[in-house]
DNA sequence: GTCACGATTTGT
DNA sequence: CAAATCGTGACG
């Protein structure tokens, strides 16, 4: 079957959405991808874990873009974290990829499994070179309150692919 | 310019 | 439980 890349108005839908739409799906980078089975979603309002919270700033810009990029930033100085924007152009929501099949579990593995750096940070994921395409939906998908955050850590906003065999 | 902090991972 | 390590945002 034909891969097909996700159209960008998959993307310019509320944040949750998204992030549920995700699970299944596949991403693909530098010869590299696996099937996506772990995201969080970061909302663009009442949502201080989200970094658009304190505003629109250089580092946050790609947010407020077009939706259907990615998003990664740097954390604890060590590890880089891979973020889709979502909603439409103006509103900073974001998902980020915590866990996807082949390249291991959490978000500073996958990108340093898939090689991705600051350098990818922008890039349209319909026209690479990240990617993700359509898969099959999971058979069940469990919500669960967000990991290592310590504001709004009471939104349940995790969303894990539920296989069942 | 300087200072404190973080959506993580790994080792003690 | 604590360290590693650096870009970003707040403040002056």
């Amino acid at each position: 079957m034909k891969a097909t890349i996700l159209p960008r108005r998959f993307y310019a839908r509320p944040t949750v959405e998204v992030a549920r739409g995700l699970l299944g799906c596949v991403l693909e980078y530098s010869g590299r991808g696996g099937r996506i089975v772990e995201v969080e979603a970061y909302l663009p309002d009442g949502d201080e874990a989200a970094h658009a919270w304190r505003g629109r700033t250089a580092r946050t810009e790609v947010l407020y873009g077009e939706p259907g990029h990615a998003y990664v930033f740097l954390n604890y100085g060590i590890h880089h974290c891979l973020n889709v924007v979502a909603e439409p152009v103006g509103t900073p929501g974001c998902v980020l990829i915590r866990g996807v099949g082949g390249l291991g579990d959490g978000p500073g593995k996958l990108t340093r499994a898939a090689g991705i750096t600051l350098a990818e940070n922008g890039c349209d994921l319909t026209r690479g070179p990240i990617v993700i395409l359509r898969g099959e939906p999971p058979a069940g998908v469990e919500q669960t309150t967000r990991i290592g955050i310590t504001r709004s850590a009471h939104l349940v906003l995790r969303f894990v692919a539920k296989d069942v065999e």
